[in-house]
DNA sequence: ATTATCTATAGATCTATAGATAATGC
DNA sequence: ATTATCTATAGATCTATAGATAATGC
């Protein structure tokens, strides 16, 4: 336990940097997080992932079985801690439905643009519509039921047709998505702000 | 000007198919719209592009000079008919400003969801980020900015301090794109009334 | 002995060019 | 002669595996 920090098992590694405190494939998550939202998944080689993290090439694949799995996480990292809130908030059903959809609208937009990276444009890579991640998109369908469900319990929402709440999800859902793409390209401007600007928006996008 | 149609110069096609009635440069670009759109830019090949089109992988080169001028071609395409909307709108100012925009919000959505493919997404594509696409950016920015203008020119609008109107801009914009995205989960629904719809909340948004 | 890394590379692409070919046009 | 296509391919990748190497652990 010498606080010495460094000396660790296996090879050196070539080129020698700094500690991140981040494990080798956390190292490699936030190497593909970055360039996988700047230049895009199929755009990014695993010898740019791997060299950003640190490593060869070659040694990346110690830890992960390509660049399909370093995606998989990525996806389910940006969507998992959402719908843990939405199921949170679909269960207080004693609390007004408006209030729990502004917080499920507001706490996606700041997780998603929180990050050092833009995570939440991974959403939109066109690669993620393949069946390998049939997982993520199930997960992403329930939480966007969430949302149906949030908006059928407000007080406007009660009477809709399917068809008419159909609509309103798509647009708050559009409205969130939307919203955290555009927010790339100012980031001077605090998330917490945002968050809120854009739930205020989702609430009279719904008529509440 | 026989109306046999057929005989053309050069050599004949390995693959013979139907006729289009499109160019052998449109075909391409029909081809890679289609798969750039689906698959992704990075994820297509040449040679996708070509055997779709029609022709062997080397015969596209006799058309264009490789996939990037397809792309660059394809969004400008995308974003040429909404901004000279967008400029006949601006030039209006004798009309309420809320008519306006609603209008620039409806067309804007219909022209992108309107087409075979979700040309739309083609703006999200991270590779658009290179500097290949600066001309396209530029374009893009001044639609944005008559948004902006039309949303000042509100009587809700008037009034707002530019951190707010830049907020609601975002807001507007990032709701049309976001809509675009969605509309591809959900074909059924008519054009038309998803264009209104989003329009409506466009409005919403701005307070008008 | 175990481990984390490295170097080297086979095999599979993919792009863009060179040069041949099979039509029509004159 | 001109043109639109083709076939063939060089050169440049990129992925994933095989096997070597340089640390620590015991």
């Amino acid at each position: 336990m010498g606080s010495t920090g460094g000396r660790r098992v296996g090879r050196p590694r070539a080129a020698q940097r700094p500690e991140t405190g981040l494990s080798p494939r956390d190292e490699l998550l936030a190497a593909a997080a970055e360039l996988f939202t700047t230049r895009g998944y199929a755009a990014t080689t695993t010898r740019a992932v791997a060299e950003r993290a640190g490593m060869r090439q070659a040694s990346m694949y110690h830890y992960v079985s390509g660049k399909e799995e370093l995606l998989a996480e990525l996806l389910e990292s940006t969507v998992t801690p959402s719908l843990a809130l939405a199921r949170d908030l679909l269960a207080q059903d004693a609390a007004p439905a408006e209030g729990r959809l502004w917080e499920l609208c507001r706490t996606d937009v700041e997780l998603l643009c929180g990050g050092p990276h833009n995570l939440g444009g991974l959403y939109l890579l066109p690669e993620v519509r393949a069946d390998r991640f049939a997982g993520f998109h199930a997960v992403r369908a329930e939480l966007k039921d969430a949302y149906r469900q949030l908006i059928a319990a407000t007080r406007t929402g009660g009477g809709l047709a399917k068809s008419e709440l159909d609509l309103r999800t798509d647009l708050v859902f559009g409205l969130i998505e939307g919203v955290i793409l555009v927010h790339r390209s100012d980031s001077e401007r605090p998330v917490a702000v945002f968050a809120e600007a854009t739930a205020d928006a989702a609430l009279r996008i719904v008529g509440a």
